[in-house]
DNA sequence: GAACACCGGTCGGCAACGCCGACCACCAGG
DNA sequence: CCTGGTGGTCGGCGTTGCCGACCGGTGTTC
């Protein structure tokens, strides 16, 4: 494969370097930041801006990102087969399940919710597409990195950062997960990203049976598990036949 | 101000078409719909798939958005100063109205939602962030057309198009409104975007006094206005009081 | 089944384009 | 008033990316 165009790489990376940061970002930041010179950063940035992938706070002259992205990222969700075609699933799941439904997919080294079904109650809660959940620590990146060696294989030998006491930081560990997830058909997480959250996930396919994603439902442990501690059977049903039930949708315009 | 970066341009315009094309769009479809040679087009597509900007299904080779932008998209609203500030305002106002907030910004010649709060009740809705709306037949748009001279000379001499039979697609009736809505203090579109829908929008300012965004609250006409028709004063007060807030807040940790 | 049209992808040569570093205007602090 | 910082500009050099011809595969047509 030939090699990448040089502009837009750069540019690229100043978008994520712009993203990472919280705060806005001044020119000489972004030009050291990336080891570029100030007038190719700032001909970069000039670009970026007049499409409206940048901002500049004219005030203090900083730069941060630009409203089209929000616009394309909406975009890139209107065309999403998986996520179309999930919509009323994951509706139906989250009602049944009376829990937060998630739906994800493989991106970089991570899970990118792709679309998020508040808890049926009136509790207050923020909306979390387009955010990115830890691979090794979610049961949504469990059941990817279970399917998928290629996920696996970037994510490297550990150990991995630890969000709880019982977070998998271990390949051994997680590997031995990913092989149980393998056999039983879902992932389980239970307080392995935040205290007092479970989570049952299952995978999608598409109609060749490769992994496009996975759906989940999360919640409070006490509710998601049962007296034993273990996730509660029909919890687990229901998020296996919705995903089947996506899976079969997927599939089902093919012939 | 300099030239723009030509790749950078062309890759913007690319991802722009790819947005804009509800299917997923081939090579050939790219470089003809831009006028540009199939290798050109294939080096920045290339990049931008490598940066994850674009995804090319690996079936038909058709090119479509990629999943960074959701995530890009997403720091950009993590970021937003007015759109964090306004968060609370925004539930508020909407659990006083009993109706549907949003929360909206100048971008190109439309009104981009970078916020929206569900009418709080069970009924299924879609969430907006990310999505446009147009100037001339909003409430939200209307308001920062009358507050903002630059807004109202891009969007040009009209006419404009029609969504209903109430829509204003005259420049000059369109300019009466703007001068209502600056005498007022707020602005209203009854059935002018979808028929049966009514919105109330205010102005949100910075510190400087410069227009930075409007809230809107929106519902069934049969909500949102009385018996006259006209819009229920203690709605156009909730709405002028959020406004007034949030600016309050843009403004409060200035000194 | 062969001819065809079209697809996405590649490659090399030419020159345009964008990178770089010096420079400018401005501002804050000493 | 100088110094060190900012964002921004400019022109010359040479790297870079653009272009159009070409390749291998696919599906359509007859």
């Amino acid at each position: 494969m030939p090699g990448a165009i040089q502009s837009l790489s750069r540019a690229a990376a100043i978008l994520r370097l712009l993203a990472g940061g919280e705060r806005r970002l001044g020119l000489s930041e972004v030009a050291t930041g990336l080891g570029l010179a100030k007038g190719t950063a700032h001909g970069i940035l000039r670009t970026l801006q007049q499409e409206g992938f940048v901002e500049q706070d004219p005030e203090s002259g900083k730069y941060q990102l630009g409203a089209e992205l929000l616009r394309l990222g909406q975009s890139y969700l209107d065309v999403h087969e998986l996520r179309a075609r999930a919509l009323v699933w994951a509706d139906d799941l989250a009602r049944a399940a009376g829990e937060t439904v998630y739906l994800g997919v493989l991106h970089q080294r991570g899970v990118l919710v792709v679309h998020h079904v508040f808890r049926p109650d009136d509790s207050r809660q923020v909306l979390e597409v387009g955010s990115m959940q830890p691979l090794h620590a979610t049961a949504l990146g469990k059941v990817l990195l279970a399917y998928d060696p290629v996920a696996r294989g970037e994510l490297g030998g550990g150990p991995w950062e630890a969000f709880t006491a019982r977070t998998v930081t271990e390949p051994a560990a997680l590997d031995a997960q990913c092989a149980l997830v393998r056999e039983r058909g879902w992932a389980d997480a239970v307080e392995e990203t935040w205290e007092g959250v479970a989570s049952v996930a299952a995978l999608i396919q598409d109609r060749r049976r490769n992994p496009v994603g996975a759906v989940c439902v999360s919640g409070a442990v006490e509710t998601v598990c049962g007296p034993d501690g273990a996730v509660r059977p029909a919890l687990v049903a229901s998020v296996r036949t919705a995903a089947r039930a996506i899976s079969r949708d997927l599939g089902a315009h093919r012939f």
